[in-house]
RNA sequence: GGAGGGAUGACCGAGAGGCCGAAGGUGCUCGCCUGCUAAGCGAGUAGGGGCCGUUAAGGCUCCUCGAGGGUUCAAAUCCCUCUCCCUCCGCCA
């Protein structure tokens, strides 16, 4: 939700949402929209005094100048029954309306859409394409079984397998324990939510043809422990002091990928079910484009930490999303595909989801809203495959990252006998 | 799944139709005082919206006592629905 005094105010904070192509028209009707329910408000609210006022002194009065008071205050009340639908009819509009408009994009984000992406950095470098992909190798070897998968489950799901297991164990544990020594408070989220969680975090109505719904529609499953995380300070007043607060979620994440039919068939690139550890940080509103920072800094740590060549992109103003005043992604490169690849995402919400949320600091005498950034530690499924292509060895086996071997056990896994 | 009890400000807790956005306490902030500490004394201390005001200090006003509806001139207080929490019984990884 966005800052309706701003957006009349503040010709830069309008530019920002512009940026990201929203339907023509649209501002203008949430300002004109904005206005009507302002003026139907003081309209309403005036006459709500008077009438408050007319109902104190009847309990005042003596008894018998109390039925002449009494027939005042009807009257009164009558007259603001009249108005109330319409107020509230004007709020409902202008709700709907502001709900659609995005967070304003940073004013240093890239133009553009989806290939407008500005490359901020790159490290490592790309190799060549291993003997098998990411799918065949993971089959091969044992580590992921479709087939049987799309029988109990249909397509996008996996069987995970093997050793495999256990170094999705390690790396999650791994990625914890960095987190960890950063100040995250480690967290287990409940995946099932419920509507209002989803509205709050805004993912609905915008995505909600991407949730699994359970239970009759009381329920969704999450696509991101995001969702649970940010409710964690849901209404509340954080102490200045104690932000930035950072949590580290781990949980199974649920996506039904609508739309991506014949995208990324191969493997569990692209599945329906993965688990990952994400970042969440409240933040002072002062001091959160430092923490989105940092949050990249620590995602670069954890790619590289595992040898991976990568780069990191500024995503352009149009391919944010709503949420988003600015995004950066984390690619891998990729060899069997010969480009680079999403595999991490670490977005500066601003006051965006805070404003639903109602989480707020306290500030001197007053409050302010806080700051809300998520980041990707670790999307399991996506880094495996990886991993899949970069520590396959030519004689099929699979050499364990450095990093994740004191926590596997083991440092290579053999070839499988065909 | 069955039977009860409850939800009030940062926290504890009163309040049972008008004088209640809310006693009292704890905590916190500021000031005073005792050579330090503890104690003591005094003052202050909910959030959100709108309007006025120099984007100030401040003022006016509306809403909020778990959420949403209803009764009433008037609701924290009465009625209905929902959510959550607690106790007991049953079941259970």
């Amino acid at each position: 939700m966005i800052d309706l005094r701003r957006l009349r105010d503040e010709p830069g904070y309008r530019e920002g949402i512009e940026r990201k192509r929203v339907e023509e028209g649209l501002l203008d009707r949430v300002l004109a929209a904005d206005e009507a329910y302002r003026a139907l408000l003081n309209d309403a609210e005036q006459l709500r005094a008077r009438q408050n006022a007319a109902s104190k002194e009847i309990g005042k009065a003596a008894p018998d100048d109390r039925p002449a008071k009494i027939a005042a205050a009807s009257a009164l009340k009558d007259e603001l029954a009249a108005k109330e639908p319409v107020l509230a009819e004007a709020e409902v509009r202008l709700r709907e309306l502001a709900l659609q408009v995005p967070n304003p994009a940073h004013e240093s984000v890239p133009d553009g859409g989806e290939d407008d992406a500005a490359v901020v950095r790159t490290a490592g470098e790309p190799g060549a394409a291993p003997a098998h992909d990411h799918a065949m190798f993971g089959e091969q070897i044992g580590f992921v079984d479709i087939e049987h998968a799309a029988e109990m489950s249909g397509s996008r799901f996996a069987y995970l397998m093997r050793e495999a297991v256990l170094v999705e164990l390690a790396l999650v544990q791994w990625v914890m324990g960095k987190l960890a020594a950063e100040g995250f408070t480690p967290v287990v989220p409940p995946v099932l939510v419920r509507e209002r969680a989803m509205e709050e975090a805004g993912f609905f109505p915008t995505d909600r043809h991407q949730v699994y719904e359970v239970d009759g529609g009381e329920l969704f499953l999450v696509g991101t422990s995001e969702i649970p995380l940010s409710g964690l300070h849901r209404a509340e007043i954080l102490d200045e002091d104690q932000l930035p607060l950072r949590y580290g979620g781990f949980s199974t994440c649920f996506r039904r990928e609508a739309g991506t039919y014949g995208k990324d068939t191969r493997g569990i690139f692209r599945v329906h079910q993965f688990d990952k550890v994400e970042m969440f940080s409240f933040a002072h509103p002062d001091r959160s484009w430092e923490e989105l920072d940092a949050l990249v800094a620590l995602q670069e740590s954890i790619v590289s930490g595992l040898g991976l060549p990568y780069r990191v992109v500024d995503i352009a103003a149009g391919d944010l999303g709503a949420a988003a005043a600015r995004k950066y992604d984390i690619e891998t490169w990729l060899p069997s595909e010969g480009r680079y690849r999403e595999v991490t995402s670490c977005s500066n919400y601003t006051d965006y989801s805070a404003r639903r949320l109602a989480t707020r600091l306290r500030t001197g005498k007053s409050t302010e809203l806080v700051h809300t950034l998520n980041g990707t530690a670790c999307a399991v499924g996506r880094t495996l495959v990886n991993l899949f292509e970069h520590y396959q060895r030519p004689d099929g086996s699979f050499a364990v990252p450095e990093v994740l071997i004191p926590l596997c056990g083991f440092d290579r896994v053999e070839p499988r006998p065909p």
